[in-house]
Order: C-alpha cells, then structure tokens, then sequence
DNA sequence: ACGGCCACTTA
DNA sequence: GTAAGTGGCCGTC
C-alpha cells in the first residue's frame, strides 16, 4: 500500500475506490431488512448495510484476492439539494418526496460511521455527491490509476471507461462498458446524448417527449450526437417524432446540461490526498458497539487487535432523531411520528372500519354448507401456548382441520413463516401470528418482532405432532406451497386433503380453481382480497409487516373458507365419482412435486451470461443489416413500427392482419415475403429469435438461482390447464428451447452436479399411441407393436408408397396429418400448416378418414359426448369440462370441439405420465437408488443421478414409465420410453 | 403501475 | 388445428 506521501500523484499500481455514499443509504434503506438499536429503536438498518459494505471494501477490496485492496478511498455525499441543476431547471429532482422518518437519522450516522473507520467523507456545497465523484475519478484516470466507482446510479455510467469501473456492491454487480451499452444502447461516452432525449422521470430531467431509451439510443447511433440530430432533426422520417425533436430542441439541450455530470469540480481535497489511512481500531470498534452490530463489532475487534471490553461505546448526537417534526413535511404519515410501542393501525384512519365491516353470505349459499355467515372479525388471535390448545384439541376432536401458512413470499423455497391459521368449524377460525414485524411507518419500527406471539419454535413444536398424526385430516388450499413451507421447518404434513385439487378433479374447465374464485363461487363470499392487506407493486409490503388484528382477519378467513370449501366439495368425490381421479392422479402428486421444486435443478450461470453476449452481438449485427435495408433506424422489438415499414413504406404486399386490424408481422407473414425475394423478412425473423432467447433465457434464468441453494427452483401448477397437464413457472422451465442450435445452447446450460449425470427419460409418441389405443385403430397398432416409424407408416397407408425409400416431404405430410388428428384437425389448419390449399388439405383428411375410419368414429363420438355431458373423460376418468361447446357461434363452437377432442388424448397420456411420477421415488428407494427427480416436461422426466448408478437406474426409469398403466387398465398398445444419460439437458434429450 | 396485444418458446 | 408461460411494446390510468 502506498501511505507514504500525502498529495503524491496516482500511479499505474493505485486503485481509487469512489462511493457514492448518497444513493446508498437509499439503496441500503429499501433493499434491506429493517433493523433497529436495541435499547431505543433507532434505525439503523442502512447503517449496518453501510458499514459491512465499508468494511469489506477497506478489507479486501473489489475481490476476495490478495492485492485488490485499494490504495485511495474516499465516501462521498450530497451536501443538499441546491445545485447549480436547480438553477438551469427548476424542476430537477424537484418532485423527489422527502425521506421516510426512520431514513432521516441515518444520514448522519452514516457519515459518523465513515469517519469511524477513518475514511475520507467528502461532501462539497453546491454539487451533487455525482460531479465530485466524477471529477475525482477524472484526476485519478488521467494519473494513471484504477478507480471503481461503488454505486448503482445509472447517472454515473458515462464516467465508465477502461481506467473506470462500476460496481453494484448491493446487487453484486459490475458495470464496465457491455453493460453500459446493455443499458443504453450506445458506450458510455454517448450516455448523456441518450439521456438528454430520453430524459428521467425519477430525476424529473424532460428529454423529448415520445422518445424513450430504445429510440433515443437509434436516433445517437445514427446521428452520433444530439447536436447533430437537433441540426437534422427535419430530415427524420416520422412524422411525430420530428416535429418532437424540432419543439423540445432547447428542452434536449437542458437535459443534457442535467445530465452531464461536471468533471472540473474545485476539489478542497486533492485526489493525491485520500489515500487510505490505518484504521484506529477502539474508535470503529466504539462506534460499532455503539450502533449494537455485535457481529461486526467483534470482526472489527479481531482484525484490529482492538479490545471490545475495554473499548466504550461512542456516545453519538443524533439529529433528526428525537426531533419531534420536520417542519410538517411528513403530510403522506397522518400518524406523524409514532411512539415506539405505536398501534401499527394508527395511520390508516379515518376509516380503519373497512375492513370490519361483517361481510354476510347469502342465506341460501350459506345452506348449502350449512354454515353461519363468513365474519372476518369474528376470528381469534392466539398468542400464547395455553391459547393454542384447544385449537389443538378441537382438531383431534373432529379428525380434521383446514390450515393455511401466512409467509413473506409467494415463492415457497424463499418464504418465512410469518404465522399459521386453523379453523375446524365453519364460522370459527384462529390466526398464530409467529414473526410478525413492526410496520414500516414506525419511526421506531424498523423490524423488530412484535410481542404477544408464540415463539415460532415453540409454536411448531405444539403443532407439529398435530400436522403429522395418522388420525388428522389437514385440509388446506393449493397444499404444495403450504407443505413446501412446512417441510423447510421440519414439519410434514401428512394426511391432507387439498381443496384446489378437489375443485380440479371435479370441474376442471369450468373456471378457475383458486380460493378467492372458488368461495364466491359456492359461498358466495367474496374473501378479502390480498392487495387491501398488502398493497401492490411497488408499495407492497411482506405480510410480516401487516398489523395482526388485520392479519387475523385476512389468514383466519382463509382457514374458514378452506374448511367450507372442503365441507361443499368433498361429497362431491363420490357423487360424480370421481374419487378414484383424486386418489391416484392429483392427490399423490403434492408432495411429488414439492420435492421435485425444493431440489431445483443446476444451471451453469456463466455459460448463460457468455451466451447473453453472443445474443446481443448477433442482434446487434442484424440491426445494422436491418437499418440499412430499411433505409432508416426504427424499433426492431416494435410490430407497429415494422407493419410502417414493411406495409408502408416499403409498399410490401401484406398478407394477413391481426384481430385488432393491424397487419400481421408474424414469423409465417415475414416468411412469405422472404419466399418472394425481399431480404429484409428474413432478417426480422433471425432478430426476434435471437432477443427471445436473450430476454426469456440467457438474461432471466439466472435471476431465478436461489442464493441459498444455487439451483433454479420452478414452480408446477396441478390445477391450471383443462387436460390434466401441469404447467411451470417462474421460471417456465417446459419451454427451455431445443429446436435450433443457438438454443439447445441454453439447454447445455442446465447440468448435473459434479460426480451426478442428467437422465433424460421420454415417451415416444405418447399421443398418437393413447389414440390408437383409444380409438382402437388396428394398424397404428400394430405399427407401435412392430416398432416401425408411425409417420411413415401413415404416409404409406394413404398414398400406397413403400415405407423403404420414401421421399421426406410425403412423410412430412403424414407428420402434419398425424398432429393435426390430435389437435383435432381441419382444412384450413391443416392446409396453413403444409402451405397448401384448404381443398388440398381436404382431401387429404378425407383420405386419412378412408383409411382410418376408427379415428372419424371416434372424433364423432367425442363430440356427440361434449355437446350431450358437457365434459369429456380421459383413459382413467379424468373430466375436461367446455361449458360453452353449445355456443351459436359456429367459429366457437368448432374451436371447442377440437379442444374436446384433442383434450381426452392430451389427458390420458398426462394421467400416464402423473401415475409414473407417483409410483417412481418407491421404485427407486426400494432399488436403493438414489437418483432425484427434478423435472417433468409433458412426455418427459428428467433425474439426477450419482455417475456410478447411472447404468441400474435406467432400467427401471424405463419400467416405471412403460407400465405406467398398470394394473389399472390394460393399455393395448406398448408405451416406449427413451433414456440417456449425460452431463447436461442437451446432451441428455 | 397495469393490462392487452403480439411475438416467441415448449410438448 | 391442441395445451401452456414469458417478455417487450404501447396505450391507459
């Protein structure tokens, strides 16, 4: 390290470390947990943050490797709000609000913790924290040295360059100039000429109205700088954005001026000056234990040889805390500024009875379950083990009992148990708030727990035998996210009944089956919606933050509405038997699936990342091609502004429209136009798949690896299609691509662990062998029985070729033929398919018809069974309901029908694929096997398994999933299964 | 901030 | 022609 000599010049071996200390103590205050000072309740939730940032640059630098340690550092600060900006543009961040109460004491704080770790804080009168840090960083590069500025501003990327770095401490993220050109769209040295038209909104900075980042970043690239393109602003092609650009030219110059940020600030400290100083370890220790962060405290003890004992805590002045108003500005708090034992409630007058009001059910709906009116004040709030008892008792007394777990989070693999409601008597439910906070409006607030609740250790150790015994039914909604949650806490539920699944067994296709949906629909009770709870978008709050009387009154209404929900739709099972579907094909699969999410599946996040890359710069070149061909830039990503183009200005025959009447852009039209010569088409299509594949895969999977387990965990719907198929989300990991090359490189992403194999297992033609069984079609038959190659069969069947030596495109057609019967065929689906005419595609189902007409029975079977029940039924029993197939509307009603048709074929091979779900993790224990299933992709699962069992496990993967049906039903065709064994998806598929 | 539309991905 | 989910754009609130 270089302490010698104060105000030396920076050498090639210096690094500067700059932090932009103002944007993080925001950044800190909403990004982190809220946390307060033990004895009085001061916040110091971004102080913390601050610190451990603080210390572990000072400690290590940028990275944990020897010798990245920086060699200057300096905090800097905002010193107010008055800048020069403010002359030039009133308006500059002129609509910011001011800082939440519990922020406003931090900002000293912060500063004192600077100076306690003996670190240069610099903060300079009429400049934003932005220009010191810019002209420092400046004076450091020219010198020669490294500087990495710590920030998240995206105002500070036009400093990056190849002495100056970025980095997001808090997102771990480093900004160099790919990520500056990700962002906006040009390098950082065009930053500000993009900011300039596109403008701020947060910064109140106008830009030009119309035109956003995209546009902005087109018009520079083209144009190379805003006075440029102001000077030929007239020679814009459209219309609006011309006369734009020709209006708001002075408000662009004034944008720019906002936005540059000013390199020449006359520093009262020189740059020579902040070298790194030894920190004086009793005074940081003093300071740390004055604020309570133990943990810190000690770290900082150790490294410095201070001693913790004998060091006294910092006796710290406060400002801003204690102080009882700041001038009134706090109007969005009406409670003002709350005493630290504050009712949570005392902000939301003046009508805190909104939510009480009795929300009485229908007399006649009540009935029907013979319950008493839903009354979400009625509930009970337990607070203390003596409390919980008789809940627990009355659960052992009925044999059941609906539950429901209140957490933080909609995904199960990252939420916090924040309290559990019960209820076993319509009418009378409990809420066992756990880890419930202190809500965020408290100025002494900031996290606490809240008294008066059972320690959740102590609550789960008095419910836990409850949830577990043989002798109790626990009944909850949509179970798997409850058991998910649960089972992290060491508790599986078991037996249960899940009312969801209820619902789906008996009415899938009739709606949706989601509580809310399903109480108005036979309660007749609208339960209180989430959002009155805990608010929305951005101003959402965790459900531990959410006062408990009106946590009870949310949670405990569900526990009730559960409980109705099962006492109406249980006796359903048997009366539409139906209970053979939900014991064997929904029932089982909960606690299949939830495995199958809380293992989650590895994926190789810098392979994604090298290939975003590869993405953006394939884009990148198609864009220039497409400018250039298109005369001028535009939004690629736009349909509206390619239709101008091509329709337009080009003056290219449209073919088809959408059903709002613009002209379509689909991959097929732009297809066409290519088939006819035009280059630009094509080159359109190669453009939105490759930023398909960048935004859907390579930039958003990895935000999906849990920072706990590093694995991706997606979530199975059970309930959300009409067929009997599972759906995945967040991420939908049953669309990873595998069709083109770019994409299967996706899929190469997604690994096995080290010393594990990926096995791929699928069924092949699963769909048209449920059909041949189905509709007992003898020759698909004994083609599956022979083995043969079922599309060239059925080409060889209607056009009396020879199997040997057919030519491809006749076994195309058949191909097409054979998905069409599936999806319910028609000409004109049939003849777009093959790109031939609906006469054409007629005949030829007419044909297919002659020579297989057990399939034209059983189309016609199918649908004389929709319109007569309404339903159509799977191999095992499975119901697809389509209420509306009797519409009038002929184009509806045909579109049902197909739905009907394709759905009893789809559905089966679902049922087939869920029995071998079911039956798989008993086989493979029983073979003391220890591979994992992690995925299901509608005809395929795919396992982890050890490398040296890899050979044992896929007989019986194969066995498993081949006599699936068994012994349920003699399926008269053979199902065949393909496995492989390989270190990534790819490989493995 | 939210929702509809359009486009793309899979079986 | 069946079944899904997600992301960008763009108009509305």
């Amino acid at each position: 390290m270089s302490t010698q000599e104060n105000s030396a010049a920076l050498t090639a071996d210096d690094h500067l470390i700059l932090v932009d200390g103002s944007t993080f103590i925001f950044r800190a205050y909403h990004a982190l947990p809220p946390l307060t000072r033990k004895p009085d309740g001061l916040p110091v939730g971004a102080v913390s943050g601050f610190c451990n940032m603080l210390w572990k640059l000072l400690q290590e630098g940028l990275t944990p490797e020897e010798g990245d340690e920086p060699t200057h550092f300096a905090v800097i600060f905002d010193h107010s709000a008055q800048t020069f900006r403010s002359e030039i543009y009133p308006e500059y961040k002129a609509q910011r609000p001011p800082p939440p109460e519990d922020l406003v004491p931090q900002f000293g704080l912060i500063r004192e913790a600077t100076r306690a770790f003996s670190t240069h804080c610099i903060e300079q009168e009429g400049f934003e924290a932005d220009d010191l840090i810019a002209t420092y960083a400046r004076q450091a590069a020219e010198q020669g040295a490294r500087v990495t500025i710590v920030s998240g501003d995206k105002d500070l990327m036009q400093l990056i360059g190849p002495k100056i770095g970025m980095i997001d401490t808090m997102k771990n993220k480093t900004f160099g100039e790919p990520e500056v050109f990700e962002k906006f769209g040009v390098g950082p040295d065009k930053v500000i000429e993009v900011q300039s038209l596109a403008g701020d909104s947060v910064d109140n900075v106008p830009g030009v109205p119309g035109i956003g980042l995209k546009t902005a970043a087109l018009l520079i690239n083209e144009f190379s700088d805003l006075e440029t393109l102001l000077a030929q602003a007239a020679t814009i092609k459209q219309k609006k954005r011309r006369e734009n650009l020709i209006e708001f030219a002075d408000q662009a110059r004034i944008s720019k001026e906002l936005v540059t940020l000013k390199q020449d600030v006359p520093v009262v400290i020189p740059v020579g000056d902040l070298s790194v100083c030894e920190i004086d370890g009793p005074k940081a220790v003093g300071f740390l234990k004055a604020m309570g962060f133990t943990t810190l405290t000690k770290r900082v003890a150790e490294t410095t040889g201070a001693d913790v004992a004998n060091v006294e805590a910092t006796d710290l002045e406060v400002p801003g805390w204690d102080v009882p108003d700041h001038k009134g500005r706090m109007m969005d708090r009406p409670g003002g500024m709350a005493a630290p034992d504050a009712d949570n409630n005392s902000g939301d007058s003046p009508a805190p009875d909104g939510l009480m009001v009795p929300q009485t059910v229908a007399d006649e709906r009540a009935a029907r379950i013979g319950a008493i009116p839903v009354d979400s004040s009625a509930y009970e709030t337990v607070t203390t083990l003596e409390q919980l008892q008789p809940w627990i008792d009355a659960a052992y007394e009925k044999g059941y009992v609906a539950f429901d777990t209140e957490t933080t989070s909609l995904d199960a693999m990252q939420a916090e148990l924040v309290g559990i409601s019960l209820s076993c008597k319509p009418g009378k439910a409990c809420y066992i708030p756990l880890t419930h906070k202190d809500g965020e409006g408290d100025l002494l607030g900031g996290g606490g727990l809240l008294p008066d609740q059972i320690p959740l250790d102590d609550a789960l150790k008095a419910l836990k035998p409850m949830l577990e015994d043989r002798g109790i039914l626990k009944i909850a909604q949509n179970l798997k996210y409850d058991w998910l949650v649960m089972t992290r806490h060491g508790v599986d539920v078991d037996p249960y009944d899940d009312t969801m699944l209820l619902s789906y067994t008996v009415d899938a296709g009739k709606g949706g089956n989601g509580m809310d949906e399903l109480s108005e629909r036979w309660l007749g009770h609208k339960p209180i919606p989430f959002k009155e709870v805990c608010g929305s978008g951005k101003s959402m709050i965790t459900f531990d933050k959410v006062a408990i009387d009106k946590a009870t009154a949310y949670a405990a209404e569900d526990a009730d509405v559960t409980l109705r929900l099962w006492l109406t739709l249980k006796p359903r099972l048997a009366s539409d038997h139906m209970a053979t579907v939900y014991e064997t094909l929904e029932r089982p699969m909960v606690p299949v699936l939830a495995r199958m999410e809380k293992r989650g599946i590895s994926v190789d996040r810098q392979m994604l990342s090298r290939l975003s890359g590869d993405f953006a710069q394939g884009a990148a070149a198609l864009e220039s091609e497409i400018y250039e061909l298109a005369g001028e830039t535009f939004n690629v990503g736009s349909p509206k502004q390619l239709g101008d183009i091509l329709f337009g200005k080009m003056g290219l025959p449209g073919g088809k429209k959408t059903k709002t009447g613009a002209w379509s852009t689909s991959a097929q039209v732009l297809e066409d136009l290519a088939a006819e010569g035009h280059p630009l088409p094509s080159k359109i299509v190669e453009w939105r798949q490759l930023s398909k594949l960048k935004s859907t895969y390579t930039d958003a999977l990895p935000g999906y690896i849990n920072p706990e387990t590093k694995r991706v965990h997606t979530s199975y719907s059970l309930a959300a299609t009409t067929t009997g198929r599972l759906s995945s989300s967040e991420p939908n990991l049953q669309n990873i691509p595998v069709r083109t090359e770019a994409g299967r490189k996706i899929r190469q992403a997604f690994i096995a662990e080290k010393g594990q194999k990926l096995i791929s297992a699928d069924y092949s033609q699963i769909e048209l062998r449920v059909l041949a069984h189905m509709a007992d079609i003898p020759q698909l038959k004994k083609a599956f029985e022979d083995g043969l190659d079922i599309h060239a069969m059925t080409a060889s069947e209607m056009f009396g070729t020879p199997i040997e030596g057919m030519d491809p495109m006749v076994r195309r057609q058949a191909k097409a033929i054979n998905f069409g019967i599936i999806y319910g065929i028609s000409a004109f689906g049939l003849a777009n398919q093959l790109g031939i005419s609906r006469g054409e595609a007629g005949d030829y189902i007419k044909t297919y018809f002659q020579r297989f007409p057990g399939i034209k029975d059983y189309m016609e079977a199918v649908k004389k069974q929709v319109h007569a029940d309404g339903y159509v039924t799977t191999i095992f029993g499975r119901k697809a309901h389509y209420p509306e197939v009797n519409t009038k509307n002929p184009n509806m009603r045909a579109f049902y029908e197909r739905a009907a048709i394709n759905a009893p074929i789809q559905g089966s091979a679902a049922d087939i694929l869920r029995r071998a779900m079911v039956r798989m993790e008993d086989r493979l224990t029983a073979s003391k096997l220890d591979a994992q299933m992690l995925l299901q992709v509608h005809d395929e699962l795919i396992f982890e398994v050890p490398e040296d069992q890899v050979e044992a496990t896929i007989p019986l993967i194969k066995d498993v999933m081949e006599n699936a049906c068994d012994p349920a039903l003699k399926f008269s065709v053979p199902l065949q299964v393909d496995a492989r064994a390989a270190d990534n998806w790819d490989e493995a598929h």
